[in-house]
DNA sequence: GTGGTCACG
DNA sequence: ACGTACGTGACCACG
């Protein structure tokens, strides 16, 4: 095995890793999505390769010798976007710490560096791999030279290897050819001219028949296309210019030893500090933690005999700020851990009816508890029949409030960010999916550790949390609505919903006939059996067999989705069975089948509502998720009457009537809309009435609805061109539309426009109630990413102060109900609707109490209305 | 594990 | 010239 050389062109691959990746930030604020997506592609193909030696190389911000010697080469590249720029320092420094040798030489660019190390190592019997963005460097390709380009697909990276062979392969021309191909098409990002006319594939034609551009020349008038053959001539000196400009040198005079490339000892201490200061959090799992890990002094004392419990427990303070954090697999109890104290803590080890014994007196009468995921532990006692309170901070709902962007909020993530201190996750010290270790495996060591570790950081945290949150103005968003959120949506998931099971089943059986019936028709009219359910197959079927066109929209193929189907509908019968298709198979698989593999034997559904999830501040339901019960469609609806409420009760359900939109004419206060909603009237319509310019009674059913889909889309972001899409019409009537609206509501206009301003400078957009929302999109200088950010600057504020209210009102619905000592309880919300399981004799209070705390929640400008209905079943109620 | 699709607000 | 509405979660196919 000879030794192998792994060298990277570190501009084109800077470049490549920060468009593929959305703009970061640390907490300073230098810019790091550059330097994090390189370092992905470096450490994959270290592991690939396992180079012996290595080395970075860059351009340099001068002219070259092409710029020099070739006065119209301006080699004036399009300027780095400004948050690129002090990246390539970054990367530099990076690189030093990890011993990764960088090379740069003023007059030369990347290519030439790379070329000249590749081929001196060639002669020394050292094989190189080259690694670039660029194309230009298959030139260099031979049989021992390969050439890596990695490309980005839809957020995966693929590596493309090159070997003379796979040019000779994908191209049809040797990699010296290669260059002469390059001469003739031109590189417009690099100021190659090139021959006018002349693309790759005319360039590659004529290179397989004449093999260089001097002959290509000199046989001219024999070449084919006719253009190419007359500017071959005409051009004759500006390709020789190009093919000399394209020519990547492999001499360049520069010092240069082996040894200073060396890999060694990449994962230091030195390096380690650098990736905790650009926080490249998922890559510190490469450092060897003994050897580079802070040392944090931390005593944890490890207790497994019940009455040494009973004992340490007893010495529980309860009138101090105590952090507790609780192990659960399974839905059982593996340990408990308990602080008052930083840097200390105590673990306890033992069974869950011990554990559950010796700390019921905690649960239920510590006063300052500290928690991390204090729902969980409510719903976990709860149902053991133990009362938890008192909780004072939440640590994983204070991560929320601060940054509402995480993946998660565990303890590992809250060290990093509140403590400045890492550790490995629970991932990574457990193991995930199939090869993720029991509890029961760790040694008392492992176990001791990792458990007093996460009640300690939770305990640390939540003072570094507090006093952001007072910085940030946010005490009565956490104290007075997140907080004691976590009892009301523990107790909906204790609660749970009833469902009549037999129904249920029915429902599944229901749709099967129609199921079989339109499978039978569908492949009647393909004339072949396929999977309906595929795309890939589906999509073979409509557009290419029977042909159908129009179908536009691919990224991996041809889109077969509703609204694109909605539209050949007419053109072939089996476009409307594939839709019905599709809306009875839905209905099937996630609800008539989803449902029942989550129905427990007591007839209940029990989901978890997570408080933590969304960037906008609403909640979300999983396992099941029952936010997307189905509604719309008459057929899917039935399925609610399924739902019930239990013996002696009824279903009381309330919505807040178009609080999004209600929402908006508060924060912008624009009068006319302010008034609008204080006459009551049908917001749609009336919108119709003031863009369109008609009397308010004269409004069309399709002026009412195009209206509709402007508000939506004042609400969401206006874009003209989706508006359009939306309605069917063209993106010229979708602008005057949106102008004229704007015109009737200027202060909306004026509101949004702020929205953005103000979230450019900031960073982040904000609710009524100051919840924030980082977006660091929307200053990119990538158009998609920054028209993304501004469309999110106009949401978030409406959608977050919508959810905002709803969830004061939960608490305030729930307070009242346990005040008043009411049996009912909240069973379910959905974003602008509470559902009750509501006793038949408390049925007229609880439904005066939802209405009155729904509406009474906050007061803004204009009126909030919660519209109030009773029914035997979830169908019913509307 | 990811992408396409579709259910909800 | 770009590529297009905001926020979610579940299911299926496919590599």
């Amino acid at each position: 095995m000879s030794d192998k050389i792994m060298l990277l062109d570190g501009n084109s691959l800077m470049n490549r890793a920060f468009y593929a990746m959305p703009i970061l930030t640390n907490k300073d604020g230098e810019f790091t999505n550059g330097v994090y997506g390189f370092l992905n592609i470096f450490f994959k193909l270290l592991d690939e390769e396992k180079p012996d030696y290595c080395a970075v190389c860059f351009d340099v911000h001068e002219p070259t010798f092409r710029h020099k010697e070739y006065k119209d080469y301006k080699g004036t590249r399009k300027g780095m976007p400004e948050e690129l720029v002090p990246q390539m320092d970054t990367v530099k420094k990076v690189l030093a710490s990890m011993n990764i040798k960088t090379y740069e030489m003023g007059g030369y660019e990347a290519d030439d560096l790379l070329g000249t190390i590749a081929r001196t190592a060639e002669t020394k019997g050292i094989a190189p791999v080259i690694v670039s963005g660029d194309r230009d460097l298959l030139q260099l390709a031979s049989d021992t030279i390969k050439i890596r380009i990695p490309k980005t697909k839809s957020g995966t990276t693929v590596v493309e290897d090159y070997n003379a062979a796979d040019v000779i392969e994908k191209y049809g021309v040797t990699p010296e050819e290669f260059i002469e191909v390059k001469a003739l098409m031109g590189d417009s990002s690099d100021n190659v001219p090139g021959v006018p006319s002349i693309g790759e594939k005319t360039a590659i034609k004529i290179i397989q028949e004449y093999k260089s551009v001097e002959n290509a020349i000199a046989n001219a008038d024999k070449v084919k296309p006719k253009r190419a053959s007359e500017n071959l001539v005409t051009y004759a000196e500006q390709a020789r210019e190009s093919r000399w400009l394209v020519t990547i040198k492999t001499d360049v005079p520069m010092e240069f030893d082996f040894e200073d490339t060396r890999v060694r000892d990449i994962f230091n201490e030195e390096a380690y500090s650098m990736f905790k200061r650009y926080e490249f959090k998922s890559m510190l799992s490469r450092f060897d933690t003994e050897k580079v890990s802070e040392k944090h002094i931390a005593e944890y004392t490890l207790i497994k005999d019940v009455n040494e419990a009973k004992k340490a427990v007893a010495d529980i303070n309860p009138f101090e700020n105590c952090g507790y954090k609780m192990i659960y697999e399974n839905e059982s109890l593996k340990g408990i851990s308990v602080t008052q104290k930083e840097h200390s803590a105590y673990v306890f080890r033992m069974s869950e009816e011990e554990l559950l014994t010796v700390f019921k007196d905690f649960f239920e009468n510590q006063n300052c508890k500290i928690a991390h995921n204090g729902k969980r532990d409510i719903v976990y006692l709860k149902r053991k029949g133990i009362e938890l309170n008192s909780i004072i901070f939440d640590t994983m709902i204070g991560g929320y409030i601060i940054n509402s962007s995480m993946d998660n909020y565990e303890y590992n993530e809250l060290a990093e960010d509140f403590l400045n201190e890492s550790y490995p996750s629970e991932e990574e010290i457990m193991g995930k999916g199939k090869s993720r270790k029991s509890f029961d495996d760790l040694s008392d060591d492992e176990f001791r550790e990792f458990c007093g570790r996460m009640c300690d950081i939770s305990f640390r945290a939540y003072p570094v949390i507090d006093k952001k949150i007072k910085e940030n103005d946010q005490e009565y968003l956490y104290y007075k609505i997140e907080l004691p959120l976590i009892y009301v949506l523990a107790n909906m998931e204790y609660v749970g919903m009833g469902v009549d099971r037999n129904a249920l089943i029915e429902y599944g059986k229901s749709l099967d006939g129609k199921l079989e019936e339109l499978t039978k028709d569908i492949y009647w009219l393909a004339g072949e059996e396929f999977n309906i359910n595929s795309p890939k197959q589906l999509s073979h079927i409509l557009f290419e067999k029977l042909g159908l066109k129009g179908g536009k929209k691919t990224k991996t193929g041809w889109s077969t989705s509703a609204d694109i189907l909605e539209k050949l509908k007419d053109k072939d019968e089996i476009v409307g069975k594939v839709l019905e298709y599709r809306s009875y198979s839905k209905l099937k698989s996630t609800y008539a089948e989803g449902l029942l593999a989550v129905l427990h034997d007591d007839d209940r559904i029990y989901s978890t509502f997570n408080q933590t999830i969304t960037t906008t501040g609403r909640i979300s339901s999983t396992e099941p998720n029952l936010q997307n019960i189905p509604v719309r469609i008459e057929l899917g609806r039935k399925l609610r009457k399924v739902f019930i409420p239990k013996k002696d009760c009824v279903y009381i359900d309330a919505d807040y009537s178009q609080i999004e939109l209600r929402v908006l004419a508060h924060l912008a206060g624009d009068e006319n809309l302010i008034n609008a909603f204080k006459e009551n009237q049908d917001i749609h319509t009336m919108t119709a009435s003031q863009v369109f310019n008609v009397p308010f009674d004269e409004v069309t059913p399709l002026q009412r609805r195009n209206a509709k889909a402007v508000n939506f889309g004042i609400i969401y972001g206006i874009g003209a061109f989706s508006l359009s899409q939306d309605l069917g019409i063209t993106k010229k009537e979708a602008d005057a539309y949106i102008e004229s609206y704007f015109e009737k509501y200027p202060k909306i206009k004026a509101y949004i426009d702020g929205c953005v301003e103000s979230a450019r400078e900031k960073g982040y957009g904000i609710t009524l109630f100051n919840r924030r929302r980082y977006i660091s999109e929307i200053n990119s200088s990538n158009y998609v990413q920054r028209s993304f950010g501004e469309r999110v600057a106009m949401n978030m504020p409406v959608q977050g102060t919508a959810a905002d209210i709803i969830k004061i009102a939960m608490v305030k619905v729930y307070n009242r109900m346990k005040k008043e000592g009411l049996k009912s309880q909240l069973v379910l919300q959905v974003h602008d609707e509470l559902l009750i399981e509501a006793y038949r004799d408390e049925e007229e209070k609880v439904a005066k109490i939802l209405e009155e705390e729904m509406e009474n929640a906050v007061s803004l400008s204009v009126p909030l209305i919660a519209e109030v209905h009773t029914g035997d079943n979830w169908y019913d109620v509307k």
